[in-house]
DNA sequence: GTCTATAACGCGATAGAC
DNA sequence: GTCTATCGCGTTATAGAC
């Protein structure tokens, strides 16, 4: 029932023409223009951010293309607009998660909770910078630089909580801590590719099981019956 | 302005003179076409499908563009060769695996190490397939249908494994087989994201260590540090 | 805030000479 | 097998009316 539209004011927010950009933080925030960077997710997720037309996303949104630069500077400021929301919601609630003075394994768990819960909450934006992260990257201007950055941050918290459970002996002293991270937020991410709410499986349920056999292994307690 | 859908008739798929394709099966392999479909799938890989130019697949080969179509007949034929090779060779080396006769330990371990093992042989093909499978599948012809056909195959061939793992009691029985599988798939292939041949470990090293951590997990053995 | 109209450009693909 | 030349179309983005 989203069609409403029609509310003039809510202050006119001046984003256009030599406005700002690239903090993202800004204070009074048009839920018009909100609206219309959800809509453009969701296509960007469904058929890639090049196939996506800004005819499209007008389309979708009830306008007319040209309308849409009102709003937008351009495509890539709504693809900006799309990942730089997930990835402050993301670097945050992993914060708050390293906040909690948990010992490594149950912060281990809490992050791989957080990861399987942000493919509901975001996993329009998690398959738009999975999908279209090296193209975007390999754009001429510097715009999209950020990514790497919150890349970097997000691992460093990851080797440190994994370095720090192999210190205490909660984690295996023999694994890559990096190699380890990786194959973690890989395994959560790429998850986007099938994940469907309403499925079998809620995130909830998709996260126990992977920190089960992240933890426990596949392999039976009976450590007797393996064979490399 | 006349917005009058005429969509390029799919229908006609017009052979190429030289004959040939298609199955990639077979005899006389040209080299230089081979060549050419090993430049794109560098380009496809590096910059996305839609995002590479028919002008710079020829200009990479030191040819013009319009010489391209001597080749191949479209764009997609490209790409659709540089799928299929891959899809061939891997299941392929998954059937050798499953008819070895190994516990199913065994076999797991070794599909495990066929996959990284593409990693360094198919890097580009991977990398296409898993950045521009939904926007290939979102053609309107059936050009890329095998794509999920091979797919359907490959996860069929795991679970098995997997539901036989259980069975013997080398795989834990309260995890789940598809959800297990879909978890190894995805923790392999997407590691084509970071992987460089040369890097600080090969592939091997790679397989090694995600078997140990798959099938022992990432806990200490002592359990009873365990919470969560 | 949206529409009309269009500029400016790059794209995939084709035809025919050589 | 490649080049020259080009067609037809879709694309992002802009300017100005309303």
């Amino acid at each position: 029932m989203e069609h409403v539209n029609q509310r003039k004011s809510t202050t006119t927010v001046k984003r256009q023409t030599g406005g700002r950009r690239g903090t993202s933080m800004a204070g009074a925030v048009s839920e018009r223009r909100d609206h219309l960077v959800k809509l453009a997710a969701e296509l960007f997720a469904r058929k890639g951010f090049q196939a996506t037309t800004v005819r499209q996303i007008a389309e979708e949104a009830g306008i007319l293309s040209g309308s849409l630069y009102h709003h937008f500077d351009s495509k890539e400021a709504i693809v900006d607009e799309v990942l730089r929301t997930f990835l402050e919601d993301l670097i945050a609630r992993y914060r708050a998660a390293l906040h909690s003075d948990g010992d490594p394994r149950a912060v281990l768990s809490e992050m791989v909770r957080i990861g399987f819960g942000t493919l509901e909450l975001h996993r329009a934006a998690i398959t738009v910078m999975q999908n279209d992260w090296s193209y975007l990257r390999s754009l001429p201007d510097n715009r999209f630089d950020y990514l790497v950055k919150a890349e970097d941050e997000v691992e460093r918290m990851w080797i440190e909580q994994i370095k720090r459970g192999q210190a205490v002996g909660q984690v295996r002293g023999d694994v890559d801590p990096k190699l380890t991270y990786r194959m973690i937020r890989d395994t959560i991410w790429v998850a986007v590719r099938w994940f469907r709410p309403g499925g079998r499986l809620n995130t909830a349920g998709l996260a126990e099981h992977y920190v089960k056999v992240l933890f426990d292994g596949l392999a039976t307690g009976d450590r007797t019956s393996q064979q490399a």
